[in-house]
RNA sequence: GCCCCCAUCGUCUAGUGGUCUAGGAUACUGGCCUCUCACGCCAGAGACACGGGUUCGAAUCCCGUUGGGGGCGCCA
């Protein structure tokens, strides 16, 4: 019989215990990566077999966190909830070939066995007890399976190389609870041999569970996937991502304004590099990404190179692209006062000044404002009363300029200045504040184009009025 | 406590025995540009955790120490 050809399996599960966060999305990164990489598939994958801790709002969440970071899956969502039927029959198989059972022992007489283990300085593990009692399925009993073995059990990480764990590692751990749902790490392996998973992609902190689940794929008889342990994200101070930082939603940086490019960039260069290369785009990672190439060691999250890598995007992509992301930061603003080009104009201008949307969204706020709202530290300090016959005086010539050539504008400007011995910057400063109401707007004489002059005409008399 | 993983500028990294007086990015400092703020450009400061080996030669290989992270559930 001919082998089926090969291919690259992968496959992000996270549970849907809390949204997604920058640890999930980088791991989900990668496996996207590596199966684009390869031509192969990349699975999503829910598990939710607590039922008390899994909340539909978070499958919902980490859904559109995935869409909108365009790590899109080619199968799935599989929820492991709905595959209860599955898990218990590879158990059932399990215990008919001997090779589990049924154990009886309370919570409590566990617990109590575990601190008096732990008191003596031992690891915590099942001693079994029920191991030869034989006993049948029934209410309150769970199915643990029969661990034996003789030498130590060793995996080669794809990252690591060999890792090797003693051979008394690993106790007979429960596979199927008591009310017959499974654990963890048996629905994981049952639904990795079931869906083909090939690679299996996850955080080092699974490297200590690796040992469970290999003995599962021994006693199903199944040669187990490849396994690769990327290190993990941790936060600025070295500790576990917490909600404080980096643990918050994926969400929540799109809403302050971060672009997905910005993120998948990121993502991508915390624990992987090429070369001295800083910047990709998606398909330069589905081109180059290699798992040789990952880091070994935890990597911190970093919110100012985040940052820093947003505000990259922001420059390098053109207005046109940002301006759908940029929508929903304007959306309340008076957007009928201009046609879109303009608009556009204004992303142009300020994109190199800002490092979020949101922020972006802020610096041309004024362009849509029906009444300046003036900074008042701003007026005093640039509207000044010294000024205010010059100002009227510019007020005058502008009339005969045109407003559609910069260029024009600037001249005429400078003339004047020179004229009445004005300094640039000073004459300059005043006029920002008049149509803009803050010291920090984007070239004045392009804010002065876009405003046209009817709307400046009227901006620097109210300005005036207010001296 | 036991087990596992890791270790280059503050941070992310390049570096796979000689090309390293260790490169890039970010953050920081100074300068240039300049109508503001940025962008950009130039310059500066900043790291191979420590100790032993192996080798003609080690950031690179081995061992130990220290430090950091993780796992040890009828959570995932």
């Amino acid at each position: 019989m001919r082998r089926e050809s090969y291919m690259v399996v992968t496959r992000f599960p996270p549970s849907p215990t809390g949204h997604l966060h920058l640890g999930g999305a980088r791991t989900a990164l990668f496996n996207y990566l590596f199966a684009k990489k390869n031509g192969g598939r990349f699975i999503l994958r829910f598990e939710d077999t607590d039922r008390e801790r899994s909340k539909e709002e978070y499958v919902t969440s980490i859904i559109s966190a995935l869409e909108w970071l365009g790590l899109h899956w080619d199968e799935g969502p599989y929820f492991q909830s709905k595959r209860f039927e599955l898990y218990q029959e590879y158990a059932r198989r399990l215990y008919e070939e001997g090779k589990a059972y049924y154990c009886e022992c309370s919570k409590d007489f566990l617990e109590e066995r575990k601190k008096i283990l732990q008191g003596h300085g031992l690891k915590p593990r099942y001693e079994g007890f029920c191991r030869e009692k034989n006993l049948p399925p029934g209410p309150g009993r769970a199915l643990r399976i029969k661990v034996s073995v003789d030498s130590e059990i060793v995996f080669e990480d794809l990252l690591r190389g060999k890792i090797v764990f003693p051979p008394d590692e690993v106790d007979d751990f429960i596979i199927l609870r008591s009310d017959g749902t499974p654990t963890y790490h048996f629905a994981v392996v049952v639904d990795d041999i079931t869906m083909g998973v090939t690679h299996v992609i996850r955080g080092d902190d699974h490297i200590s569970n690796t040992p469970k689940q290999l003995i599962i794929y021994e006693a199903l008889g199944v040669e187990p996937p490849k396994f690769a342990h990327i290190p993990m994200v941790l936060g600025p101070d070295g500790a576990r991502l917490s909600k404080r930082h980096g643990a918050r939603s994926i969400l929540e940086y799109k809403e302050e304004g971060y672009l997905p490019q910005a993120v998948i960039n990121y993502l991508a260069r915390l624990g992987w590099g090429y070369g001295d290369q800083e910047y990709f785009t998606m398909e330069e990672l589905i081109e180059k990404f290699d798992l040789s190439r990952v880091n070994l060691s935890p990597a911190r999250f970093d919110p100012d190179k985040f940052l820093a890598i947003n505000a990259y995007w922001l420059r390098a992509f053109s207005a046109e692209d940002i301006y759908p992301h940029l929508l929903p930061f304007i959306s309340h603003y008076n957007l009928s006062k201009y046609p879109k080009e303009k608009q556009i104009e204004m992303v142009n201008s300020v994109r190199v000044r800002v490092k979020t949307l949101k922020e972006l969204a802020e610096m041309i706020d004024f362009y849509f404002f029906d009444e300046v709202s003036f900074d008042e530290s701003a007026k005093t300090k640039a509207l000044r009363p010294e000024l205010l016959p010059y100002l009227k005086a510019y007020m005058s010539e502008i009339e005969g300029l045109d407003f559609e050539d910069e260029k024009h504008l600037e001249a005429h400007f400078r003339e004047f200045a020179e004229r009445h011995s004005l300094k640039v910057k000073d004459l300059a400063q005043a006029i920002r504040v008049a149509l803009t109401g803050k010291l920090i707007s984007p070239p004045l004489f392009e804010v002065m184009r876009i405003l046209g002059k009817v709307e400046v005409k009227r901006r620097l008399e109210k300005a005036l009025q207010s001296i």
